[in-house]
Formats: C-alpha cells, structure tokens, sequence
DNA sequence: CTCGAATATTGACAAACTTCGATGTACAGG
DNA sequence: CCTGTACATCGAAGTTTGTCAATATTCGAG
C-alpha cells in the first residue's frame, strides 16, 4: 500500500501541549508540524473525499453506510472504501460496523478543529 | 508545465451566488464545487507551503521577500518559487515586484474564508 | 550597454496519488 | 455447511506532484 502516516485531527499537536489550537499565522511553524498539519489537509485535498464528508454530514445522525456512498460518488466500491479509510486515518470520519454493513460517522469536531487552525483569531 | 488550475479562494463560489459561504455540512455538495473546494485544500496541503505561509504570515506587514524565504524552508530557490506561485495562484499570496525582489504578502481574508468553509455554522 | 543579482521557467525524474479489477474476509440466511 | 452480500485489501496502470539543475528573464548599478 501506499504510505499514509495521517496523524489524527489535533492527536500530536495535543501532545504538543497548548500548541494544538495555536493559529497558524502568529508563530513560526516547525517542520514537524508542518508534515502533520499537511496531512490533515491532505485528506480534504481530495474532491472526492469532500463529497464524501458532506454526504456523510447531512445524513441520519451524520452517519451513512457505504452502500449508500457509492452511487452519489460515482466510483467503484475499492475507490470508495479507499477514500473513506483516508479520512477516518485523518480522523474525519469513524468507522462502525454493524451486521454486514460498514458505517461511517462525522467525528464531532474534527472539522471544526481545522477551522480553528486557519482562523487568525 | 504541469496543469494547475487553481480558483482562487472564493471566487467561482462568488459567481455561483450565496453559495461562496455555504458550510461544508448544510448542504450536498456537487462535483464541480467539490474540486473547486479541494483546489483550494490541495494548495494547504503541503508541509513546505504551509512554512511559507506561516513565515509570511508573521513578517512585516504579512510580507516577506522571496530571498528570505528560502534558507528558512531549506530547499532550492526553484522549488520555493514554485511552491510560492501555487500559493499566489491558489488565492492565498499576492506577489508584488519592487525592483529585483518579489515580495509576496497574505491576501486579507483568504485563510478566514477557508476557515469559515470548515465551520458548522 | 554590460554585468551581476534576484526570480521565474523549463525539463527531467522519483515518489505519491487515484482509480480500477480481482481477490480476500466476514457475516446472515437457508 | 453453502451461498450471497457488503466491505476491505491487493496489485497494477496512469496521472499528478515535489524537487532539482540548468537556463531564461528582469532589473539596478556602473
């Protein structure tokens, strides 16, 4: 597979201590935290991803079964579960499984977390 | 070259109305605004790039000569250039040339608009 | 005009990404 | 136990991306 190290919304810059909600415009950033900031951002950097996330967002307690991902997207099953895997690495989405089915929910405030990053409060 | 069509931030949405602002989670979300929106992630989602943007972020004035960005990122002056177009390009930079030097500054409010993207509302 | 300095562009290459078809895995029903 | 369904993983093809060295461009100084 392809490397994916994506380090969890926020998990590592908490370890960072105070440095997890710091804006990104009122100090210097670190390499280190630049890899992990990236990360999370690659994850949206994907057209795919977002329309996965927004659909997932306006369903039934922010949850949606895969079956149910595959057909608004228009890609194959693999593609879709790849995307999804992406994002809950991110820490967007999470993943609970129920009978057959995979469902994937909103992970409360993980968007919002990233917002905060860009705000320059 | 290869093929960047970055929007910049906001604009595109502009045109489609109201929808400039929308939350990523109100609404679906169609194909072609989805890979306007990841254009824009894309941009953020590179560790380099981001460094960029935090050091011109806490310059003077929010802006900074390219020759004083290159020993702080530690790669060539090329690959500065280029990551500091795809900033410019993206929406988040805008370069000003003074003599030899090419100055590039924060476009007030980029960062916020892709940070009220990310909010719930 | 000529020279040097600061940037941008070009061309090339390796690494990473997106996507698919094929296959593997896990679970429910008969 | 067998079969079908839902999903994940694997392996591969094609594209995009990040990076550099080399070269072009633009401007100020002399």
């Amino acid at each position: 597979m392809t490397t994916f190290e994506l380090t969890p919304v926020g998990v590592g810059s908490a370890d960072t201590g105070a440095a997890c909600c710091s804006p990104l415009v009122t100090e210097p950033m670190d390499a280190a935290r630049a890899e992990q900031l990236a990360s999370s951002f690659k994850a949206l950097a994907d057209p795919t991803r977002l329309r996965l996330l927004s659909i997932v967002a306006k369903s039934e307690g922010e949850e949606a079964c895969v079956c149910d991902l595959i057909e608004p997207v228009g890609l194959s099953q693999p593609t879709v579960s790849h995307h999804l895997k992406i994002l809950a690495t991110a820490g967007f989405l999470e993943r609970s499984k129920r009978g057959t089915w995979a469902y994937y929910k909103l992970v409360p405030g993980a968007l919002d977390r990233m917002s905060q990053l860009l705000a320059d409060g």
